[in-house]
DNA sequence: ACCTTATGGTTTGTATTACAAACTAGTTTG
DNA sequence: CAAACTAGTTTGTAATACAAACCATAAGGT
């Protein structure tokens, strides 16, 4: 068995691995909840990429924003989804499998 | 050391690390020469998409292309340069950083 | 009071892309 | 000689990723 087939790379979910996603998908794996300021700090992306980033895990129900005012100042919470958490985990194990291929060459 | 950073990431060659190309630049880092159809039937791309991602590995150095006649028929024939080895073996060593840093979670 | 700067973002513009569908060129088969 | 097969390339298009411009509010400086 795990037979990895290298052609079921092509069908990897995209809005994971797309690097500034899976950077930020791997902090929010870890976190519960994540404020954008922190995420950009993390991740290093310009506010504009993370923002559309963000909202395209949104969209895809991976994580869910969250809006508030703290101390006077604008707060955007982020925290993913089970869907998001199932998502990246499957991510995870495909590419360990296609990992292990490479690897094994 | 091996701090892994995750930010990193964004800098991770996007020419491997599209999935079509990364089926073909495994394939190709594994034999030293395969020809168009070989590399269609194990990537399961379609003629278009394997013409144009060949194409752009070609344009980048990381693969040559060769065309003869074979028994009157035309063969495309690709082959993995130097500098293709050198990107596909950065990208395999910084994506297991990553994939290690990721199932450390 | 009013500029300037800082904070915390969103929207817009653009060049690149990844894919599918259409096309090309030559060959074999009926 | 027409239809179908082989081996690809080119074209069209919708989605993208990023940067740059923008917006709103708050806090300081003079």
């Amino acid at each position: 068995m795990s037979e990895v087939d290298l052609r079921d790379l092509t069908e990897v979910d995209r809005l994971i691995h797309e690097p500034a996603r899976l950077v930020i998908t791997t902090i929010l794996y870890t976190v519960k909840e994540a404020d954008f300021t922190f995420l950009q700090r993390e991740s290093g992306l310009t506010k504009g990429n993370l923002s559309s980033h963000l909202s395209k895990l949104e969209e895809a129900g991976y994580i869910t924003i969250r809006k508030q005012f703290l101390e006077k100042k604008p707060q955007t919470l982020c925290a993913m989804t089970k869907t998001g958490r199932k998502a990246f985990e499957d991510y995870r194990d495909q590419f360990n499998q296609i990992m292990k291929h490479i690897n094994g060459v």
